[in-house]
Parts: C-alpha cells; structure tokens; sequence
DNA sequence: CTGAAAGCGCTTACAG
DNA sequence: CTGAAAGCGCTTACAG
C-alpha cells in the first residue's frame, strides 16, 4: 500500500495526499477529512526511505564508541540517545572497539546511509581520526567528538578538562596531607594521557618533583588496580595516597589494600575517576571525579543538531570535571 | 554524484555501473576494469536509500530495550550489535524507559523506515506488547524477545529460567544450611514476578513454609538493599541469608550488613543476580547468578537473523541461569 | 485549492 | 556482454 492506492481510494492525486500527511495549508478542509480518514482507515504508513531519496536524510544519527559495556560510555550514549530521539532522529549505536578498520566500517556505511551526523565518543577518535581514510570518510558530514579535538573543517568538540580533574584529585590529597601519592594510569588514549599530565604537573606544582616515577601503568580493571597494589608492596615502596584514572581500577585498589590490611583512608587514601556506579559500590565509598558524561552528552547533541540543521551558531566548548568526596580519602 | 555521473565518465549504461559495483557476472573485464577506476578515482559512493528503495530494506535492526545504562541491557545490546554489524546490519538504539508512549514512538518510526527486525531486550516488553497498539506496530516484522513470550504469529523469544535462577540461589543457601532466608524482590516485571515464584517454591520445597512473607519489595538499587535491611533489622526479623533480585540491590544488602557490624557471610550470606561487575567489586565479592546476557544475546541474533532471511529452521529457546560461587555464602 | 509531471538514485527484468 | 526502460514511493515546483 503506497500514496497512489490511497490517492486512489480518497479519489484525489498523490499531491494532495502528500499535502494531507505533511500538514501542508492549502487543502480544502472536506477533502482533508476524506484523505484522512482513509488514512486512519488503512492505517497507513508512509514509507520514511522514499521520503528520504528525496530529502536526502533519513534523519539518522551515528554515535561511535569504543564499547557501550563500559558505563561512562554507556551514560553518554544514553543521553545522546534521548535527545536525539526527542529531536525527531533515530541513533545507530556502533561499538567500535577502538578499532581502526570497524571504523572504518562502521563510517563507510554512515556514509553511504548518509547520516545526518556522527558523534565520536572517547579520546581514542582523537587518534583515530589522525588516519587519512577516516578523515577522508567524515568529509561533508557534521561531526561531533565527545572528548577530544578534531582538526577536521566541519568538526566541533566538546572536550572534558581531564588534566584538571586529575589535578583535583591531586590537590585533594596534598590538602589532606599526603606526600607519596601513585598515580595509576591506564590505556593510551589522548585523555589518559592527559590525567597522567594533570597529575604530573599538579605534583610538581606543590613541590614534589619526583612525581614522573611515580607513574604506574596497569589495566583499567579491578585485576589491574590489584596487581599495581601488589606491585608497590613488593617494590617496598612509601605511599599513602595512590590516585586512578578510572574508578574501576581504584575499586581493585581498595579491595587489594583492604585485603593487605592497610587501611582506607587511614593509611592510603585512593581516588576515583568518572563518578560511576562502581564509586558508590566500592567499600568505603570512593572519592571521584565527576567527569559529567550527560552534560558531555547534551552539549554535544546541542552542537551536532546545530550543525546539522545549520540554525544556531555553534563553537566548541570544555567542560570542566569537579570532585566528588567519598570516604576513600 | 551518481550512478549517472560515473556511467557518463566510464561512457558504458548505468546498467553496467551496478553490474559491477553489486559484483554481478557478465561483464567484460576489461569495462569493469575502465569503471572500477572512476568509481576509485571519484571515490564514489551509492547511495544506500536508493537502494533501500527498491529493495524495501535498509538493512537496519531496531533494539528496544529500557536502559542502556543499566549493565545487564548494556551487555545484551553490545552482544547484538556486533553480531548485526557483522552481518551486514546497522543496529538502532533505543531507550524507551519501559514507557508505553516511547515504545509506540519508536516502534513507528521503525515502521515508516522499514526496519527489517526488532529484538526487544526486557521482560517489561511483556507487558507492553498486550496493548493492541503495539502489538499492531510489531505485525509483519520479525520480532525476537530476548527475555520473555510474545503471542504474536511472526515473533519468538529467547527465555532465561529466572524462576530456576533464583531457585539455585535458594538451595545454595539451604545447602549451606541457611533456613531464614529472604527475598528482595524489585520492579513489576514478568521477570521479577518469576524470581519471586522461584524463591517461594523452592523454599517450600525444602519444607520452609512461611516464605511467602519473607518477600519484601524494595528498589532496585543500593539504597534499595540499605532499606530493606534496615527494615529487616528495625522489625527484628531473624535472618542469616538474603536472596537478591540484582546484584546492585545485593551490594546494597553488604554495604548496609557490615554497618551493622554483621559478618558477611560468617553471621548472613547474600546472594545478587546478572553477574554482573558490580558483584566483582562488592566486598566481599557477591554469590551471584550468571543469566548468560551474551548467549541470550547470541541466540537471539540468530533467531532474527533467520526470520529476517528465512533461511534455516528456528525456534524459540530456554536458557539455563547459572550459579556463581563468590564469597558471599 | 488541486493535479500532472519531474526527479531523487538505484535495481531489475527484458531485449538485443 | 550491454543498454533502454520501468519501477521503487515519495516531494516539490509549476500550471491551472
């Protein structure tokens, strides 16, 4: 059943049918009525990929990520999921796994679908897109990077001060006292990397210059939080704040501690990032950083709808993390 | 650019164009070589609406679930879509909150854009497909459940025995010699409904009686297990086990237990439910059921796939929860 | 206020 | 092996 069957039943052209479904003016109100009622009648629905050979858009939006198990990924797809759906746009979820040729994959079909828009969530797409294909790929489609910079002519960003909410973290423990902080930095991702420099520099700021040997990495992962625990113990080292770049991996920490012994915070203090479920789990309750992933979600669809829809001005914009007091600390 | 455009340049039919971008027979090598360098060296893509257009599918799913946030549907939608996506299929998002009016909403535009099969992931969609309008929207498009039985003609289910998950729970306590045991029962779903029965019955199958009254409904979060503990304790119930409908309601349960001064598991175990990570981080770490989310995922990709394609057989199926043994009993 | 016609960019018989 | 033509189901000027 299409516009012509209906056009038929109602004994009207497919003009006029059209004009009805789009509430379009200009049809006399008793054809109106007829058109629709045999609309209703036939519960019809019109098909959105004819519309769409000629709009050009099936009002689609990609969201990529690296793997929507993890919960910060998880809250920000949520978010952009809604706002989108409320803005009147479906949202295709691909899990990228970091990956260069999934991608690839994943864009090369957005593109052939031709999205309306693609929002890149992770630091990762910061490298990523570094690569001439993928560049290549997001040409001519507004595109939107949830945490990070793309040096792209129609790319926006939201970018998160992660550097700075590492240095929270930092400035929280030294304020309570604490001199031989670790830091446990995880994956190689442009905003890893960023947390690792916050922590840096945070140390440094106060004095205490050793802080680049006090870099761990490990996997972001409870196993990853425990054996950099067993690892200091069996290096005999001094410490008494040990700071993480995701909460997963702090909850490992607490849980190695506890089970050395070594109380929390009394003896070492550990802190959290991402404000997640995991925090509010772990025993005690972790200090954290609140990385804000709906606000990322909601500036980033403001930004791409934007874009899209080429209405508003628009510009990038940094959002800044804040701490969040647990009772790891 | 179009189809038109390469034929043009490449000066054979645009018949021949498709022939060899779609890889059909009958071409002369040496024409495909001459077009297969226009289409290279245009970097030319097709449009998938057009295509879509004829062939009446754009090659999309559509995934209902209620939250993606919420890690057990995080791990099912995952699972889905990379297996769609390997398929050859875009997987679309959807967060309907369990709500009647966003179902609708979704399953809509799923309609108008012809999505080739929906998986609903959540036994709410139990409830929500008796409503006749819904369950209208699903007609003529394969349809899988993940988690519950729709009576519809073209749908099947993929069903997890929650009744029998709990029940291992149940008797893993008993085994351990536990005879005051509770339930946290959370929600208004068919699945919770089902936990609930299994922990009634396999009580009483142990000759406990009274287990109907040892049922208390609580949220479904770590508040949700603080309260009902604090309950519990309020009304001097005697209890030395916990059966938890989720594991965020167990760690709750722990959490609030060992504020008590309560041992867990020497003076009360608890059981959680999803195997989830949060079970992991808990301290102790949570006796859990795994409900396999993956494999239920697996199979319902597999059951869309072949109504989709209306290749093989295929059935509806049952899963089998399993115990996890943690250090919490 | 209404309809005929062109066009969106492909695929698919069909004829040659 | 190749091309002309019809068709997929809409929207959108344009003419009346």
């Amino acid at each position: 059943m299409n516009i012509y069957d209906i056009a038929k039943e109602a004994g009207v052209s497919i003009s006029t049918v059209s004009r009805v479904m789009n509430h379009k003016g200009n049809v006399n109100p008793e054809t109106r009525k007829k058109v629709e009622e045999i609309l209703e009648k036939n519960n019809y629905t019109p098909s959105a990929i004819a519309r769409g050979m000629v709009s050009k858009s099936m009002k689609t939006v990609s969201v990529l990520t690296v793997d929507i198990r993890v919960p910060h990924y998880a809250r920000t797809a949520y978010t952009i999921e809604r706002e989108f759906s409320r803005r009147g746009y479906e949202v295709s979820l691909c899990n990228t796994g970091g990956e260069l040729e999934e991608t690839i994959k994943y864009l090369r079909t957005a593109r052939e679908k031709k999205t309306d828009g693609i929002v890149l969530v992770g630091s990762v797409f910061n490298t990523l897109c570094k690569n001439a294909e993928i560049s290549g790929l997001l040409q001519n489609i507004p595109v939107v990077l949830a945490n990070g910079k793309l040096e792209l002519p129609n790319s926006y960003s939201v970018l998160v001060d992660d550097r700075y909410g590492v240095s929270l973290a930092v400035e929280h423990l030294i304020q309570k006292g604490h001199r031989e902080i670790y830091y446990l930095r995880d994956m190689d991702t442009v905003s890893a990397q960023l947390k690792c420099e916050g922590f840096i520099a945070e140390m440094e700021k106060c004095g205490l210059k050793n802080a680049r040997q006090q870099v761990l990495e490990t996997a972001s992962s409870i196993e990853g939080g425990i054996k950099a625990v067993e690892q200091l113990i069996r290096r005999k080292q001094k410490f008494t704040g040990i700071v993480c770049g995701e909460d997963i991996t702090a909850a490992g920490v607490v849980k190695a501690l506890l089970h050395y012994g070594i109380k929390v915070p009394e003896e070492v203090a550990v802190t959290g990032y991402n404000n997640s479920e995991y925090a509010k789990i772990c025993e005690p309750q972790l200090t954290t950083i609140d990385n804000k992933p709906e606000l990322v979600a909601m500036m980033s669809v403001q930004l791409l709808t934007s874009l899209i829809e080429k209405t508003e001005v628009y510009s990038s914009c940094t959002i800044q993390p804040e701490l969040v007091e647990g009772q790891t600390t």
